[in-house]
DNA sequence: CTGAAAGCGCTTACAG
DNA sequence: CTGAAAGCGCTTACAG
């Protein structure tokens, strides 16, 4: 090994001339183990079905010896099942992170294989995805959130495999999944109202997003709800923590107004607490601060952040769930609606613990 | 809809029957273009295959008033090829949510499906995994890390299809690409030995992780190389933020001797930054904290935590990068080695900017 | 309990 | 530039 000044080591590894050796296939076990390809078959892969178990053992014992590996493309081209399912995914991050361990875990469970499609910001790779998955001919396909704007081109009668919603969306006659996110936006408000707070500010990226206007609509309800005098800031267009520190820090230069900020997310709620801090506001003495999906790093900031925990694992693991059970056949609810749960932490000075 | 008490809302959707009625194939595109099914595939799918102009036209017009959906399975198993690539993560955290990231943005450049793997703590799914991935004919397999005794099973040579690693692992034989773990502890050392700290703590889960293990060996190296006195006090056993900051909060009723907190990684990091906060210990006056990974959350927290910048999402690119050109048969570096680098802020009183 | 054979939907030499 | 045909590796009625 050795590094050069780029960082790349060299030490190149011999070619390998393409791999064009015709496989072992199901035919080769049969052979070897004296019986026929459909025998083989059966022992192999259907557990249930009729076989002798001498046979059964001797396909078995042939397959293991000579290294078998089954062919899932045949396999799937034979049963017109592939026992995989598309996953569409915004994006990395936290929040998405939980939903993709529910994912996997109830995939894992069930024997699927889950094709990933992440659009990371260019929303366009959805269609360019959902086909990919169709032309691989899943068995069904889960879409996680989407915005305003973005929806499943064709109407689920036209979708060939089952389809599953997770995150609110536009798209009209879809099962899905959903967490209340104007009742956790009502939550969030109340506890904030009941901790005397009475001037908010909101910090969003904007309303194409079903999530983050939802959550905005809940709290304006709740505090129109109470017929006394309040006032809400909006300071949108915020993408991510870095824009969240400079909209709040030009605010706090220009007389920031609101007591209670509610952050769309934990992550634009940790850019406000950063610039709070720089700009000497005391929390939660002089302000408030709320975010939404509970990120485990929130309960180790200091102030330790409120947040509105979301059920993103659940909803993963539910999404799988729902999509075996039509692809099964069965039906499935059509919208089913998760609650979110208060996280009373120090940035909204109720709470002292870790 | 209906919410009920357990947040679950009715509205049960039309039982769907199974969809048996036989998929529309090449073989109707060929029908309705009045060409053959020769003609009809490449027409469709060699662009560089000689077909008159016109009949091409009339395929492609075919094929999308038909609604024609190539079949992926079908056309994998014909070509002994499926575009697709298996990939296997540990947990989808912030680091590897970068790498995949990478991983996306490479694969869908060169139009590659993935398969995902995350082994989210069950180490036994990672052959598991590539077990799926080698039945269902993956061109090729990318492993993202790995501890120590974790390995895969077999030796590169008889693994049919090439496989790239990412991240110090123990495999013997394969390409990997790695981040100089060595050099990054080293420089972490150094970056506060230069601030004038002698008495140091680290923390970290244990050495079965070699990119953990190398950052320590990388201090200690730095530390031995001076020729000076120091102290390093090893706090192991620590899986995330939890136990940091247990860990870190104990230390602290214990007379805390070290000045200068080396965490493996930035989440590590947060949990001890979180107990010094509760313990009173100010940062960087008293102590000063580093981290790894560069997490985007660490330039926010308040002090800002100095890390180590890994290059996630290039490592992640390369893998894939590296994979195509193994499935093209051409040679590949046996050993990549990126560098890390160091972001000063905070925590170690070295920068006062966001 | 077992086997012969058709079929899943494509691609690709091979032969015009 | 085009077509007929074999073949990719499985599964599954159908018939013993």
């Amino acid at each position: 090994m050795l590094t050069l000044g780029n960082g790349v080591a060299m030490g190149y590894s011999r070619l390998m001339p393409p791999r064009r050796t015709k496989e072992i296939s199901i035919r080769d076990v049969a052979r070897a183990a004296g019986v026929s390809v459909a025998t083989a078959s059966r022992a192999m892969s259907k557990t249930d079905y009729p076989v002798a178990a001498g046979t059964r053992q001797q396909v078995i014992d042939a397959a293991r010896a000579l290294g078998f590996v089954p062919n899932a493309m045949a396999r799937g081209l034979a049963r017109s099942r592939s026992d995989s399912v598309g996953v569409v995914i915004p994006s990395a991050n936290a929040y998405y992170a939980a939903m993709m361990s529910g994912i996997e875990a109830a995939t894992h469970a069930q024997g699927l294989t889950m094709l990933l499609g992440l659009t990371n910001g260019d929303e366009g790779r959805r269609e360019a995805y959902i086909t990919a998955f169709l032309e691989r001919r899943v068995d069904g396909i889960l879409v996680c959130a989407a915005a305003h704007d973005q929806r499943p081109s064709r109407p689920p009668e036209e979708m060939p495999v089952p389809v599953v919603l997770i995150g609110q969306q536009p798209n009209a006659g879809y099962s899905i999944i959903r967490t209340d996110n104007v009742a956790a936006g009502h939550t969030a408000a109340r506890h904030l109202w009941s901790l005397g707070h009475r001037r908010y500010a909101y910090i969003t990226p904007d309303d194409a997003w079903y999530d983050f206007r939802d959550r905005r609509l809940g709290m304006m309800g709740f505090l129109e709800s109470t017929g006394e005098p309040f006032s809400v800031e909006l300071l949108d267009e915020i993408r991510g923590e870095t824009d969240a520190y400079r909209r709040v820090s030009d605010a706090c230069r220009n007389g920031f107004d609101a007591t209670a900020i509610v952050a769309s997310t934990d992550r634009h709620a940790l850019g406000a607490l950063a610039a709070l801090a720089d700009a000497g506001v005391r929390v939660p003495e002089d302000k408030a601060v709320m975010g939404f999906d509970n990120y485990i790093t929130s309960s180790f900031l200091r102030p330790s952040l409120t947040s509105m925990s979301m059920p993103a694992m659940e909803m993963g693991r539910l999404g799988i769930e729902y999509l075996r059970q039509k692809i099964n056949g069965s039906a499935v609810p059509q919208d089913t609606v998760l609650q979110a749960a208060l996280v009373a932490r120090q940035s909204t000075g109720s709470s002292h613990g870790a």
